[in-house]
RNA sequence: GGCACGAUAGCAAAGCGGUUAUGCCGCGGCCUGCAAAGCCGUUUAGACCAGUUCGACUCUGGUUCGUGCCUCCA
């Protein structure tokens, strides 16, 4: 029985769907004007892994994640780059497809762009308009009337009182109250726009998932997921839209059963963020790191906790991921047969993803069932441990491969090609079989000086019954 | 200022009202020509103060500290 942490009722709740056997999630995905940072590989890795989960677990899931290709930052960014907005866009989504294919991340089954749904957008606002929701002001901006929707607040616990209490925002004139915000922005020199009943211009931010969500899910569906930092105002903006716009009679239709939030990626206790400017870029880290690891190590940390970067962790990332991968060495992929989940651990398993998925006790249970399989050498077992890791996206490659560091440059590796020393597997194996002849001869001596010259370009090598095997630090 | 969340061993990170979390590191042993890997064992916990309880890291209250949101942000 799988329990979710609603973040609307703050609490862990028993997950029912809508409709029996299946799953409408939608999950707010990226603005393509920059690179994607850990932080957005975060959201991608977490909702893969609950899309995985859900359906393993059984559920037919359409999962949605929006591309947000309309905003200031991406106008902004377009001239800056003289370059055209669909240019800048098209290049930014190809960036993050190249990226979430890296960090193993299943396609969403639907991937809608704001700027395909502008007519939707224009068509709820219409509604709220009508229905007493949303006023056009005089210079051609429509507002939201945050004070007309009874339920606002209701996902971030706050007050309108509060909000207007706190409130550090220039207060807009052409706004009846400071907390409104836009619906439809009016046409500026140089901006993209579009027809609309109140005059050219283009969407505010929160109103294309609104649209997007309730076109490919209905007025009201299972899940919404996203960073913990859209909580407000963009998902409590949503709410408002949507529910008002799905109105009837003046009663309100509930927009969404469970909001899931994701906690962020911190930089030395700080939130990772481009405003601060102390992100990294998704690629940046894949130059030096496996990107496995890097989906391991965001999987290590329960979602909802924060995750703290550093070389540190993701050296240990790696490190723990080396002793999974060293299990499996000499176990062969198998067909992904059906997991038995009748075995302790498998049924430890489930009930760690069940309890609002608890990857790192996951983790723990894959650490186990290593450790039995170097015990017990069980064919069985290290299957059972593959075919696990497989719903985290994790341990589907060759151990060897990983081991070795197939297709990825490790710091040591390309400092040895700098010293004009490619260890290319071809030289490694070479040097094994002088190292083999050296120890049959007893010169042990010899025998420890190639050991320590590879071990200095990173290669360390493993003496078995079965021969010599190698890794790369 | 308002609201929310968190504080676990050297580092990272979970569960749990009483029974080994897990990974990395450290230490001892086995194995090894020596290593590495692996196996076995092992040292470091639960911010602070009260309360509930036979018993609390786990529940309740308070204190302190930290982070986040209140503005674009995954």
């Amino acid at each position: 029985m799988l329990k979710i942490y609603n973040t609307l009722a703050r609490e862990k709740q028993v997950f029912t769907p809508i409709i029996a056997g299946k799953v409408s999630m939608y999950v707010c995905g990226m603005t393509v004007y920059d690179y994607c940072h850990l932080g957005h590989a975060r959201v991608m890795v977490v909702f893969d892994m609950v899309s995985r989960w859900l359906r393993v677990s059984g559920y037919a899931v359409k999962y949605v994640r929006n591309i947000t290709d309309i905003d200031d930052k991406i106008i902004k960014r377009a001239n800056e780059n003289k370059e055209t907005i669909a240019q800048l866009t098209q290049r930014f989504i190809h960036a993050m497809d190249e990226d979430s294919v890296q960090l193993g991340v299943i396609r969403p089954d639907i991937e809608p762009k704001a700027t395909d749904f502008i007519e939707g957008m224009i068509g709820m606002i219409s509604a709220l308009v009508e229905k007493g929701f949303a006023y056009a002001a005089d210079n051609g901006d429509v507002f939201y009337a945050v004070k007309n929707f009874d339920g606002y607040g209701k996902l971030s616990g706050k007050s309108l009182e509060d909000l207007r209490a706190g409130e550090r925002v220039e207060v807009d004139t052409h706004k009846k109250d400071p907390m409104d915000f836009v619906l439809w922005k009016s046409v500026k020199p140089n901006e993209p726009s579009w027809d609309s009943p109140w005059g050219k211009g283009r969407p505010g931010w929160h109103i294309e998932c609104s649209a997007m969500s309730s076109h490919h899910l209905g007025e009201r569906f299972d899940i919404h997921g996203g960073g913990q930092d859209l909580q407000f105002p963009h998902h409590e903006n949503e709410i408002a839209q949507s529910e008002a716009a799905h109105s009837h009679d003046g009663k309100s239709c509930q927009m969404v059963n469970y909001w899931m939030h994701n906690g962020f990626v911190r930089v030395d206790d700080e939130k990772m963020s481009k405003s601060l400017g102390n992100f990294f870029t998704i690629r940046t880290v894949l130059e030096k790191y496996d990107a496995e690891v890097v989906r391991f190590f965001i999987l290590r940390a329960h979602y909802r906790s924060p995750l703290n970067y550093s070389d540190q962790h993701l050296d240990d990332a790696k490190l723990a991921l080396t002793r999974l991968y060293t299990a499996l060495r000499g176990h062969h992929m198998v067909s992904a047969e059906a997991i038995d989940w009748q075995h302790a651990q498998a049924a430890r398993f489930k009930a760690a993803l069940d309890d609002d998925f608890n990857t790192p006790e996951a983790m723990a249970v894959l650490f186990d069932l290593a450790n039995e399989v170097n015990k017990t050498k069980s064919v069985a077992v290290a299957a059972l441990l593959r075919n696990l890791a497989a719903i985290l996206g994790l341990l589907q490659r060759d151990a060897n491969e990983f081991l070795q560091g197939v297709g990825q440059v490790s710091n040591i590796q390309s400092n040895a090609v700098e010293m004009n020393q490619p260890f290319d597997s071809d030289v490694i194996d070479r040097k094994i079989l002088e190292r083999i002849a050296a120890k049959k001869a007893k010169n042990f001596a010899e025998a420890d000086h190639i050991r320590k010259a590879l071990a200095e370009a990173g290669i360390i090598l493993e003496d078995t019954p079965q021969g010599t095997t190698w890794r790369r630090a």
